[in-house]
DNA sequence: ATGCATACTATCAATTTGATATATAAAATC
DNA sequence: GATTTTATATATCAAATTGATAGTATGCAT
């Protein structure tokens, strides 16, 4: 599955340009299958030379004009051959996880610095889920509630196992500071 | 961070070839930081030229010439920069959650054929850990035995909650089957 | 005997990344 | 009042990565 696949996906919620595409994938989309311009347009240009999508030009006053897409009966099949892949894949990219293993050639300030940034991100990114408490509410769909959750509970994992075990990682856990009792 | 620090990084363990690092990504590394052939002999040319590695032609018998990579002073300066950064990302890519994404627009059959399979896979995953527990025994860096850790939390947790919510994603969770009493 | 696995190297087209270019207007900051 | 940033929209480019394939030889299994 490629980013074609993923945009013919998002048109069969209506049509949309380019950019309003780009805003989808930085808002849910892209945390877990990013996507950015470079990737969109050539996108949509490809698809709507092989007939799967559809665009009108729409002027606006000051602006440049928006490209508005829809899907096609041809979209829709191609959509549903995109979707039909039985062992999908799930593949992480880790810089964070790839500098701690090798924390051993590092400092442990460096180390703890990074690992209290990334504890910071991932407390903000979880303060998105307080704002609409399980948004079982309207019309989402069921997969878009699934996957919106399962982000929420692999945020509060990699919380906790970074909290539980960050100690591993340094030689001392937080500079003891013990004073000795003088003269014992 | 690209595919060039982590082979220098590898290297830091003792020469290697560009195959055995192959292994290595496959075994191990690949796990949260893929890589193939096509990333990582362009990568070791790269540094070579750049004076990061060195490497000697090794003769086999019957089999290719081994080229065995070590890593240069230069090189692990630039390792050293390659990790000094203090915003590491982590990313995901994962066709699994486009999918289920857009279940909605898939037979129930399908999605729980995508569902069971990757129950599948995670638990053949979680196998491997049973083989050495808790392997903080022998000089195995902590680093990696923090990231060893977490694959297994989160893998571990991936199956909770896929196995917790999957029913969110049928309309008739396991086709009920209820055998209602005749004559009530 | 024919195919598959292991051991090595390497390359290639297609895709993706991350940054940048272009242009205008409104909003924010100084 | 001047400057910077943000938002709206398009698009492209070099560099990196993906996933597959090619080449060459040995051994093992069917």
């Amino acid at each position: 599955m490629d980013v074609k696949t993923v945009c013919l996906g998002m048109l069969t919620d209506g049509p949309a340009s380019g950019y309003d595409m780009k805003k989808c994938f930085e808002s849910s989309f892209g945390h877990f299958f990013p996507a950015g311009y470079g990737s969109i347009y050539p996108a949509l240009a490809t698809l709507a030379r092989n007939g799967m999508v559809e665009f009108v030009e729409v002027p606006q006053e000051g602006k440049p004009d928006r490209k508005v897409y829809s899907i096609t009966e041809s979209g829709r099949e191609e959509l549903l051959k995109g979707l039909s892949n039985l062992n999908p894949t799930h593949k992480v990219r880790s810089e964070f996880l790839a500098i701690v293993w090798f924390a051993h050639l590092m400092s442990d300030e460096q180390i703890n610095t990074v690992i209290d940034n990334k504890l910071i991100e991932i407390e903000g990114f979880l303060k998105l889920f307080e704002a609409f408490p399980d948004c079982e509410c309207d019309d989402v769909p069921k997969g878009a509630q699934f996957v919106a959750g399962f982000g929420q509970h692999m945020a509060e994992s990699i919380r906790t196992y970074i909290k539980d075990n960050r100690d591993m990682l340094t030689d001392l856990d937080e500079e003891p500071d013990v004073k000795v009792a003088i003269g014992s």
